[in-house]
DNA sequence: ATGGTTTTTACTGCGTC
DNA sequence: GACGCGGTAAAAACCAT
């Protein structure tokens, strides 16, 4: 994978065609942009600078007919979210033929079984029933969550790639599938702690955290430790507070993060105590139980938490 | 498994509406 | 008297080793 050093003989490089401004670290000669091959290749010592472009996304429409041909190279897009990503086969309901005629009743039995067995090929392999089960859980945790799409396509890949490396195996359907959502969302930044995924998921506390520990370490996740920013809005919008004080909020947490205060404590817990000091300081009523409530953190550590911050506070406002 | 840290539980006292 | 708040001690949960 990592060859950037690789040559290639100016032979092999026919297809060039834009110049690009940087000159080529190497000789200091002109690149060149090989888009057939994503690559940017140095004209004289035909050094790759650089490989693997993006692509960046289809080209949709077509200015002219001679484009209309070399650029169709598009279909509907694909997504994570179907166990087959879209691709597969489905036979319409209605019975009619292309042309849209209503089909003779010979035709029409016919055509009921083409859909039962194509149904049943399309989901016979066990790994793709297993997805189907799978991305259905995801998405019913998702909505549950309030959580958007694109955190919902992150944890099917994932669950994806946990069942490409063989990780199920003794492990739930559900606490995968469960693990898989809760890591996506931490990693979209927008978090829900493990008490509230735990509370829509069929598994228990233990399980899903095991099994999340299990993927994060097998599919080298990086997944940083929550921000307590992120559950700010969350928690203000929940209690019906103003942007001001979801503001404030961040501002405290910020001036505690300066003062070294937000190690080893829980984000959860830091959120909903800057959520509280911060409705204080503007006036908002909201009582510790309230913000309990929504944050699922006990008021002992509101209390704990919203003096160090109002300490820290302190600084930046005086 | 162990020890250190953080969070929770449970209880108590104080002031206010 | 109920409620919001603050404090404390002990238990439980968590994490790194």
């Amino acid at each position: 994978m990592s060859e950037h050093t690789r040559t290639r003989t100016t032979e092999e490089e026919t297809e060039t065609d834009r110049d690009e401004r940087a000159g080529c670290p190497e000789c200091g000669g002109r690149l060149s942009a090989d888009s057939e091959h994503g690559e940017t290749v140095c004209r004289d010592c035909g050094l790759v600078v650089q490989e693997d472009e993006i692509d960046r996304g289809p080209e949709w429409r077509a200015f002219d007919s001679a484009e209309k041909d070399e650029k169709s190279r598009v279909g509907a897009p694909t997504t994570k979210m179907m166990h087959d990503e879209g691709l597969s086969t489905n036979i319409g309901w209605q019975d009619k033929d292309a042309y849209g005629n209503s089909l003779s009743s010979r035709q029409r039995q016919k055509m009921q079984r083409l859909r039962t067995w194509n149904e049943r090929f399309r989901t016979r392999d066990s790994k793709e029933r297993n997805l189907k089960q799978a991305l259905g859980e995801i998405d019913r945790m998702a909505s549950a969550l309030g959580l958007p799409e694109n955190v919902r396509e992150t944890a099917s890949v994932i669950y994806r790639r946990a069942l490409d490396e063989d990780l199920l195996p003794g492990r739930s359907i559900e606490g995968v599938a469960t693990a898989s959502l809760y890591a996506a969302a931490r990693q979209a930044g927008v978090p829900r702690s493990l008490d509230e995924v735990e509370r829509v998921s069929r598994v228990d506390k233990m399980e899903l955290t095991r099994t999340y520990r299990y993927i994060i370490r097998e599919l080298n996740l990086e997944v940083k430790p929550a921000d307590p920013e992120s559950y700010v809005p969350r928690f203000a919008s929940d209690l019906e507070l103003s942007d001001e004080v979801e503001r404030r909020a961040r501002e405290l947490i910020e001036a505690a993060r300066e003062d070294g205060i937000l190690s080893g404590k829980s984000p959860v817990g830091l959120a909903a105590a800057s959520v509280y000091a911060s409705a204080l300081l503007c006036n908002e009523k909201v009582t510790q139980s309230e913000v309990s409530e929504v944050a699922d953190i006990s008021e002992v550590t509101i209390r704990n938490r919203y003096k160090e911050l109002l300490e820290a506070g302190e600084v930046v406002t005086a």
